[in-house]
RNA sequence: GCCGAGAUAGCUCAGUUGGUAGAGCAGGGGACUGAAAAUCCCCGUGUCGACGGUUCAAUUCCGCCUCUCGGCA
């Protein structure tokens, strides 16, 4: 390794699908070699949504910061865009600290907006003018695109509106073509040590489903619930958490409860399914498989890891 | 025990007026730059319940058997 490029600071990315020890793991690391864990979860991000997105406790989390989580309140729109901004200077604040930042999440697009140096423009959504995009027909929005921006209408897969409305707002917005916005990346000024925990398919779905079972007895009902009195509407970003929408949809009456659950732990699996989808293409992974194993032999691979890299943090 | 109805993809079922079959769901693969736990794209061979018969050819017609679900006893 080059010595300026050993002089960097280091950061370590834990990905993978969700209900594979991602946040043990974190945990762990971060105690052994003074860390600062950064959550990459676009659900951890909201106020009171702790069952359902398996938050750690505050007592759990002594000792070592944790940032990212908590940060809006349910009913708050959110985006990469802040997601980014926020990840970004607690990445910044730990190396100040001389802790070792630990970007841990399965939101892959957030890991990615951090690590490979997404830009995003200073507009923020228009919601007028997406709600007067949503009134034309898929031919209409391609049409449109295609006169500003063919690169990126071709891109962009047939029935897939919601890209299409984004790649319209943006060139309406700025100067800038999508296509080549979506291109224009910013180095990061770390290294990274990425690691991937995965499980094999049958075993990941069991622990899945075994999972939303503890959810349930771990309070899931009484946080939905709450969640609602509240106020959370049905078109709040947070409630198309996974879980969230299925339990309320269930106390709306339009669902049985074993439905709801059934529902539930489906799109948990087809959800960990696109989670693997997106990792498995990212570079430069140290894949650990967790099958079979306990979270401290994962621990003790992926220490290993860490400390032939870390240098000083290791103690 | 008798009378009906059924037995086809992991599940629910459609279909073939006899030329070895197709949907939904499940499942698998992929994409992904301001909603991302979101959104979107692609992928269907299975002893057509068993055994016999008719036929050039049977999953389809006939017989018999097994099982399932109704109804009657």
């Amino acid at each position: 390794m080059a010595p300026e490029l050993a002089s960097l600071p280091l950061i370590v990315s834990i990905v993978g699908a969700t209900g594979t020890g991602k946040t043990a793991l974190a945990l762990g690391i971060a105690r052994r070699f003074e860390g600062s864990i950064i959550s990459a979860d676009s659900m951890q991000v909201y106020e009171g949504m702790d069952v359902g997105t398996a938050k750690l406790s505050l007592p759990e989390r002594l000792g070592i910061p944790h940032a990212l989580i908590d940060v809006v309140s349910p009913n708050e729109h959110f985006s990469v865009a802040q997601y980014q901004l926020l990840a970004l200077e607690a990445v910044k604040a730990a190396i100040r600290l001389q802790r070792l930042p630990i970007l841990v999440g399965g939101t892959g697009l957030y890991v990615r907006a951090v690590l490979d140096g997404y830009e995003f423009l200073p507009e923020k959504p228009d919601a007028s003018l997406r709600s007067q995009l949503r009134m034309l027909s898929e031919s209409e929005l391609r049409a449109r695109l295609r006169t500003v921006d063919p690169v990126a209408e071709r891109e962009i897969a047939s029935n897939d509106l919601r890209r299409l409305e984004r790649a319209l707002e943006m060139s309406v917005q700025s100067g800038v073509l999508p296509s080549v916005l979506k291109r224009r990346q910013h180095p990061v000024a770390w290294r990274v040590l990425r690691i991937g925990l995965r499980a094999e398919r049958a075993e990941l779905y069991k622990r899945l489903d075994r999972r939303v079972d503890t959810m349930i007895s771990a309070g899931m009902e009484e946080e939905v619930r709450r969640l609602l009195e509240d106020g959370l509407n049905s078109d709040d970003t947070a409630m198309q958490g996974i879980g969230y929408k299925e339990l309320s949809a269930w106390m709306r009456g339009e669902l049985g409860r074993d439905d709801a659950i059934e529902l539930w732990k489906k799109r948990t699996r087809n959800y960990a399914k696109r989670q693997e989808t997106w990792f498995r293409r990212e570079k430069d992974v140290h894949w650990i498989d967790v099958s079979d194993q306990t979270s401290d032999s994962v621990l003790a691979q992926a220490a290993v890891l860490v400390g032939s890299i870390a240098g000083g943090h290791s103690r």
